[in-house]
DNA sequence: TGTACATCAGTGAACGCGCGTTCACTGATGTAC
DNA sequence: TGTACATCAGTGAACGCGCGTTCACTGATGTAC
């Protein structure tokens, strides 16, 4: 038995950090038990530290992969869009569709941000895992901001907005609509959410 | 000493439940410990139980003054809007931007939603405390669709626009606007966001 | 081809501390007669 | 006006369990000569 012996170690860790995303999105990371991770996962206690040399090591791990994750999804969605249409304003809308229709097919709703669950948690955390969170809604923000330029020069702003917040807006509407979908089990809320900002972007930019 | 000694209870209770407050919304409610309550208000632990049954008990208590409180305040907000205005949409757009002042002037920010420190740890309560969460979320839907179905009989949408989606943007973009304020130390995301949504109902409802 | 050593991926036992909860008790104030 | 009892707002000591972390050790695989 267990002939896959060699080199197993990189999958149980990818074991763990899955777990234990799982883990901190319905409890939080201070009532998510390195034992329950072993347990779920097979190994001792011991195994758990020669992974990571102590909780906070995981706690960063965990964000690490959530953000290279979504930053890897949302890239190629919007790249595909952009594919759709040379359009920098009509990419930008099927992307956001294609997103809101991603969303919705999640068969549970979306399992919940990392960035949110740690925002409420904040005082758990060394100075690197927070500053990892603020690097990564910063670079959204930039990201977005982009984008909202390269619309303007050829769609000129039928309302002044400030693109700053429109880009922040993004994160915002994922995050908030995460929090709702959740709290009333409706899966819908999410991707209704992001066509009402497709909607309001379109608006904006096209008036109408 | 103590001459104020009669009828402190209820104080004690008040203090347990401000002190809480706070460090559920920078730890979450795991990491929030009973020793830490009581050496902030500097009574023992037994009387923490005198107060509270079990800890359970204390989240409950905890998210229903907020609950309250909120609705109290918001209540109060687009009241006075309205007494500036009878018409029921220039009303809800003066409310907004009172709310986004009233944001912009709390001198740390927003301290957090407990609702959506709730979501993500959700597997920490009873039934109860989540249908308390649901509840809540529902009652602000029902508040503001009926807002805009009375806005719409006077103002016909010049998009197509569905109402009930359009009232959780009001919660989605508060409780993403305090994540994102929050990670990034910037109080004045929230603010912002409030003032992008009275933009986007005022160009739903007038065209402009 | 065989041996020596290094690395990988863990095991097993023990640690001390902090946690939520229970229990019997108490001293000050309020109320009934 | 004095006494008996009830309620309020706690105290103090003890409980057992689960937590994160440390330490010395191990057995299988990989690499150098």
């Amino acid at each position: 038995m267990n002939e896959i012996s060699p080199k197993r170690g990189p999958e149980t860790r990818q074991h763990l950090l899955e777990f234990a995303a799982q883990s901190v999105l319905a409890k939080g990371f201070a009532a998510t038990s390195i034992d329950e991770l072993i347990a779920a996962v097979g190994i001792t206690k011991s195994g758990f530290f020669y992974h990571f040399k102590n909780k906070n090591e995981l706690a960063r791990a965990l964000l690490q992969r959530y953000i290279d994750d979504e930053e890897a999804l949302l890239d190629d969605l919007f790249r595909r869009g952009d594919e759709l249409h040379e359009d920098p304003l009509h990419g930008f809308l099927v992307g956001l569709k294609m997103f809101a229709e991603m969303m919705q097919d999640l068969p549970n709703g979306h399992p919940g941000c990392l960035v949110a669950s740690y925002c409420y948690q904040e005082n758990l955390f060394d100075r690197d895992v927070r500053e990892l969170n603020t690097e990564a809604v910063l670079q959204w923000r930039q990201r977005f901001r982009e984008r909202f330029d390269l619309i303007a020069e050829r769609y000129p702003p039928k309302i002044p907005v400030d693109f700053d917040a429109l880009a922040d807006m993004v994160s915002v509407l994922v995050d908030g609509g995460i929090i709702i979908s959740k709290v009333l089990r409706d899966k819908e809320v999410l991707p209704k959410q992001i066509m009402l900002l497709r909607d309001y972007v379109r608006v904006i930019f096209l008036g109408t």
